[in-house]
DNA sequence: GTTCTAACA
DNA sequence: TGTTAGCA
């Protein structure tokens, strides 16, 4: 069995996801329609999460106990999977944790900043 | 009993 | 985000 199948076969409840996750379900879904994971759907509609969506949904809580909201942390996961900044990154793991870690202070300077999160988050 | 969607305090 | 309503 390949490595990306055993990553995305869909096989865990939600009430599983939870508990792995420590997140409500209301997050959980939350971040489905931002698109930030995309769990399968059985034929009654019930989510069936991967590996890759619990692994997902586990960087997302840690982005969120550093204070990130939603807009930030789904800018982060857009340029994760960007072919182009993708390539930049391959360059190296250091040059990856650098530009992980500007990131990171990009948005916390976004946390600090006086202008409303709500008003800046749609260009976010 | 569990999960789903939609909606509201 | 939590919570609740009404379904499947």
């Amino acid at each position: 069995m390949s490595r990306e199948i055993r990553r995305t076969m869909p096989l865990l409840s939600m009430s599983i996801v939870m508990q792995l996750t420590e997140l409500s379900a209301r997050q959980i879904r939350y971040y489905e329609e931002h698109h930030l994971i995309e769990p399968h759907r059985t034929e009654g509609n019930r989510r069936m999460f991967s590996l890759n969506d619990v692994d997902i949904l586990l960087e997302i809580k840690d982005y969120l106990e550093q204070g990130m909201n939603i807009a930030k942390i789904k800018k982060i996961f857009t340029k994760k999977q960007d072919p182009a900044v993708a390539e930049e990154t391959n360059l190296s793991d250091t040059e990856l944790r650098r530009v992980m870690r500007e990131e990171m202070r990009q948005a916390q300077r976004m946390q600090k900043s006086s202008i409303r999160q709500g008003d800046l988050s749609r260009f976010y």
